[in-house]
DNA sequence: TATGCGTAGT
């Protein structure tokens, strides 16, 4: 029984579902007089796109009549949330298995990487489509066996444009750059995508002359071309270019804004983003959860508790549910600005938590001071099945060096490649140098760097460096200056605090050998400066003839300058996301 | 304009 109604109904049906509102959907579902076959695989495939499997399989079930829709559909829901063993026994009972069903199994192979069943797989398919082929070859390239994605290319009976747009893509994700453009040439016919892949694939190689020359010679540039140059840009560190691009694009979407927006956040614009965040708004176009990420993120790093607390407000009131992306930068924000309990109080009222949960809030914790707090939730995450990673030891180690319990820092430390699968990193013996040269366990923390099997950084040097002051052990600091010196010969703090430490204990000798150094090197002269020297420096910029600076260079000094400036509790008070 | 598989952007 069909009727226009019911037509009405599906398109409703599967309008909601696919933005999100499942709830709505099935209240329509159910209120519906009469339900065709295409109703309930909506209902299904509204179910399956929002991740309800279990709904999604209970309807299954209870249907009247199944289409080779339904079955797919259904087989689908399974390989998209990870029940690949549920989709392999409904595939095996499925009762005439068409070349989609067929093409599910190897993509669900493919997702979770078992090459060797994605092959036996396609192998056996009786008629296999060119989307069975693009989908083994992708499978290849997405786990870097580039060399058999060709095979499977070149083997391919009929190939259309998508077929060389996936061996494209296939080199550009290997970063086979030269190859990728080689048969970029070699294409019959080029669509947008093969275009925005190609100069993808230059951004990612960091060659943005490239990717801007390639750009120029689109044919037809459309907005993902325009967009992929604005984050290109933004990834190098051009945001004066990307912000161009931005301005000069007729047709923003959510993601154009997004790429400028997280670009101001990756180059540390924090102002500048929660402007953009404000002006997006004003323009009527709906931030997203990737946009309230990046806004979030913003106020973390300006402690902007205010604006955090609107944004807060603001995701709850747009309908937004608190995933675990929106979960996590609230946490984030909220430990940033010193409400660790707020913070707590985030992460308790999540539906889900993950990995980056636990992390986010220990590391609030070591923030904020609260070591002993930090290591009972890590406890606490233990207890729940939550398996660490680097990053959760980052945290504990930052806790228990503020809080000078080198004891419990240590013994985490060595626990992390004793009990857990964790080899330290420079960013771990970061914070044991930290550690032990605040305890003014000097020696020790020199005897750990030169025995660490990575090289040591800069910022381990600088931090043992650091401690020889707090401790007036000009020895160890002469050490860890000379290296410190290997990566920055440049910066004049460095050599001011080796001297200061020498002048401490009276090493006159010591002092003007620094002195010297820094004369040697140039940069003895290159007085620490304050903010308003250098907004007068960039100022006499456009009156100095001798030196053009490049706009970049002035655009990136004021943008920073304006960040430093700009008052942050001024700016909350202009109500800041606040647009009439 | 109602439902299933393949290629591009945060």
């Amino acid at each position: 029984m069909t009727n226009r109604n019911t037509v009405t109904y599906n398109s409703m049906i599967s309008a909601y579902a696919k933005n999100g509102r499942v709830v709505e959907a099935r209240r329509l579902f159910d209120q519906m007089p009469y339900r065709n076959l295409v109703s309930w695989n909506t209902m299904i495939a509204g179910y399956s796109h929002n991740g309800c499997v279990a709904e999604a399989a209970e309807l299954f079930d209870r249907m009247p009549k199944r289409d080779a829709f339904s079955w797919t559909l259904m087989i689908t829901c399974y390989t998209r949330n990870g029940e690949l063993e549920e989709a392999r026994r409904l595939f095996d009972r499925m009762p005439e298995k068409d070349v989609v069903s067929w093409n599910l199994m190897v993509e669900g192979f493919v997702r979770v990487g078992d090459l060797v069943s994605a092959f036996e797989c396609f192998r056996r398919i009786p008629n296999p489509n060119v989307i069975s082929w693009v989908t083994l070859l992708n499978g290849y390239c997405k786990s870097g066996c580039i060399v058999e994605g060709r095979r499977i290319f070149d083997q391919m009976p009929e190939k259309n444009v998508v077929s060389w747009n996936a061996m494209l893509a296939g080199y550009i994700r290997c970063l086979q750059i030269d190859e990728a453009y080689q048969l970029f040439m070699e294409m019959p016919e080029r669509n947008s995508i093969s275009w925005t892949t190609m100069i993808d694939g230059y951004v990612q190689c960091g060659i943005m002359d490239e990717a801007l020359e390639l750009f120029m010679r689109m044919p037809k540039k459309d907005v993902v071309s325009w967009n992929t140059m604005i984050a290109g840009y933004a990834q190098d560190g051009q945001m004066d270019k990307a912000l161009r691009f931005f301005h000069e694009m007729v047709k923003k979407n959510r993601v154009s804004w997004n790429s400028v927006i997280s670009g101001f956040i990756q180059n540390g614009f924090y102002v500048e983003a929660l402007q953009h965040f404000k002006m997006m708004r004003k323009e009527g176009k709906d931030p997203d959860w990737s946009t309230f990420a990046c806004a979030l993120s913003g106020c973390a790093n300006l402690a902007a508790l205010q604006v955090g607390t609107q944004l807060h407000n603001l995701l709850l009131k747009s309908g937004h549910i608190i995933d675990i992306f929106a979960g996590n930068a609230l946490i984030t924000m909220y430990a940033r600005c010193g409400r660790i309990l707020t913070a707590r109080q985030v992460f308790d009222e999540m539906v889900s938590v993950d990995l980056v949960s636990w992390n986010s809030l220990i590391a609030g914790h070591a923030l904020n001071g609260y070591a002993k707090a930090a290591i009972s939730i890590f406890q606490e995450m233990k207890k729940n099945g939550v398996a660490p990673d680097e990053v959760t030891f980052i945290g504990l180690l930052s806790a228990c060096s503020h809080a000078g319990m080198v004891d419990d820092g240590l013994e985490l430390f060595y626990s992390m490649s004793r009990d857990y699968p964790i080899t330290p990193v420079a960013e771990h013996y970061a914070c044991v140098v930290d550690l032990l040269g605040r305890a003014g366990r000097l020696g020790e923390a020199l005897k750990l760097v030169k025995g660490m099997p990575i090289k040591a950084n800069a910022g381990i040097w600088g931090s043992l460096l650091g401690a020889c002051r707090m401790h007036k052990n000009p020895e160890v600091a002469n050490v860890a200056a000379e290296k410190l010196f290997e990566f920055e010969p440049h910066t004049t703090s460095n050599y001011v605090l080796l001297s200061n430490i020498h002048a401490e204990a009276g090493s006159w000798g010591e002092v003007e050998r620094v002195r010297v150094l820094m004369k040697e090197r140039g940069v003895w002269k290159q007085p620490a400066r304050s903010w308003i020297e250098i907004k007068n420096e960039v100022r006499s910029f456009s009156s100095d003839d001798s030196t053009e600076p490049r706009a970049a260079e002035v655009f990136m000094v004021l943008r920073v300058l304006n960040a430093q400036m700009r008052n942050i509790g001024h700016m909350s008070d202009s109500s800041l996301l606040d647009c009439g």
